[in-house]
DNA sequence: TGTACATCAGTGAACGCGCGTTCACTGATGTAC
DNA sequence: TGTACATCAGTGAACGCGCGTTCACTGATGTAC
């Protein structure tokens, strides 16, 4: 065995069971059998399975992020027509679509990963994305800010969840709701027909007329006043 | 001890654990030490662990998907105005807080575990609560369709579970997301707030203009052409 | 009214199991002299 | 070129632990005669 192609393995393996399953039903024996690799591999690799949550989500999120930023900053720098939400939803498509080519794993993997990292409770795993990714993530909202302007930053801030919630959530669960549509419907969509779909329901939304005024907010009392 | 006080005191507290930590993460040890009940108890009211927690889901379901299936039946046939997208998602917005008030229990704990519903992957549960509660849901999508005819089948299939997600996962993850914005906007929003802000965007996005024309489908082929 | 039995909520202790992790060890490869 | 040692990926077996579940049992209450 060529050195450390054994690591491969336990990532590519673990990458496609936590998409599946999560992680607390996801064992590092199920793992290591699968990816034929001894079971304390995993710990002699990673430390411990905390640690490869961790690698499985950098090892797709680096180079998204990293090519995002670049993207964001070029066309923020050159000479070009402002943001719009439109054009900021699509270069968050394309960007994703053009990491994907890995091994033969789908786009649904890794939106379903995403999905998880929020709704598992892994306080651990939502920390360290926020030390890792936050800053591209926080140049985005303020891209998005400036392109709808007329919407209060704390309801853009509210609707951009609502947005990563629908995109995770449809992501994660694609294979079982393209079926459906297929039955139904008798048509075929691919991933990123549907990751298509999303860009225009979502601009909708993010644009759509503020409401913050009518259901009404609280001040934060300050603890010394 | 009264008669079957027990069963209540198991109730509320795994629901309030449940919502916190999900499913897996949640022991019946903990739930037991933390309602004063025997361990054992459990197993002896609901017979295993599964059903607990499908107990847990019909003690809230029930009431909503009841009062909801009414409520739609009540305004489709008396001389009302037609419904609207913006209508129908009010209705289900205020079906949800009216069922709110049993114990001093949150509404957020509700929303939370319809999120883990559909995003830990139980698939008991899945099932369970496709049984009890489809009908329901099927009716509502039919009422969804009449309200948006301008949106093709299909695409309104795709919009409708964008919808689930944005609903599920914001509320799945509420307590974190509202801490954010309370640091970053100094601003404090209670669960019932948030879930008026869901509205518009919903609504608008639902209403959005097609693109599947633009996004394009292959008709699924005939297995014997 | 008194006795024998049935029912049933609740208990305490134990069961076996699968988990993440640890540790002493192997065996191949590289390096120093 | 040969020997001694270091490095390091990988291994096999065991560790202790917490888990859901089981089971024989208790003790209070209700019922039949």
């Amino acid at each position: 065995m060529a050195q450390s192609d054994t690591v491969e393995r336990i990532l590519d393996v673990a990458e496609i069971l936590f998409a599946e399953k999560g992680f607390a039903e996801t064992s590092l024996r199920l793992i290591t059998s699968k990816a034929q690799v001894n079971l304390a591999a995993v710990n002699y690799h990673f430390g411990s399975k905390k640690s490869l949550i961790q690698a499985v989500f950098a090892r797709f999120l680096e180079p998204l992020c990293t090519s995002l930023d670049a993207e964001l900053v070029r066309r923020s720098t050159a000479e070009q027509p402002a943001w719009t939400v439109e054009s900021l939803l699509n270069v968050l498509v394309e960007q994703t679509l053009a990491v994907k080519p890995r091994s033969g794993n789908d786009l649904s993997i890794f939106m379903r990963l995403l999905g998880l990292a929020f709704s598992q409770s892994q306080g651990h795993l939502r920390r360290y994305l926020n030390d890792m990714y936050g800053k591209v993530f926080h140049r985005y909202m303020l891209l998005l800010r400036e392109a709808a302007p007329e919407v209060q930053p704390i309801e853009l801030f509210w609707r951009v969840h609502f947005m990563i919630g629908a995109a995770a959530f449809s992501m994660s669960g694609i294979k079982a709701l393209r079926a459906m549509a297929e039955t139904e419907y008798q048509v075929h969509m691919n991933t990123e027909q549907v990751l298509r779909l999303m860009v225009p329901f979502l601009a909708a939304g993010l644009r759509s007329e503020s409401v913050i005024d009518v259901v009404g907010m609280q001040p934060v009392k300050k603890k010394t006043s």
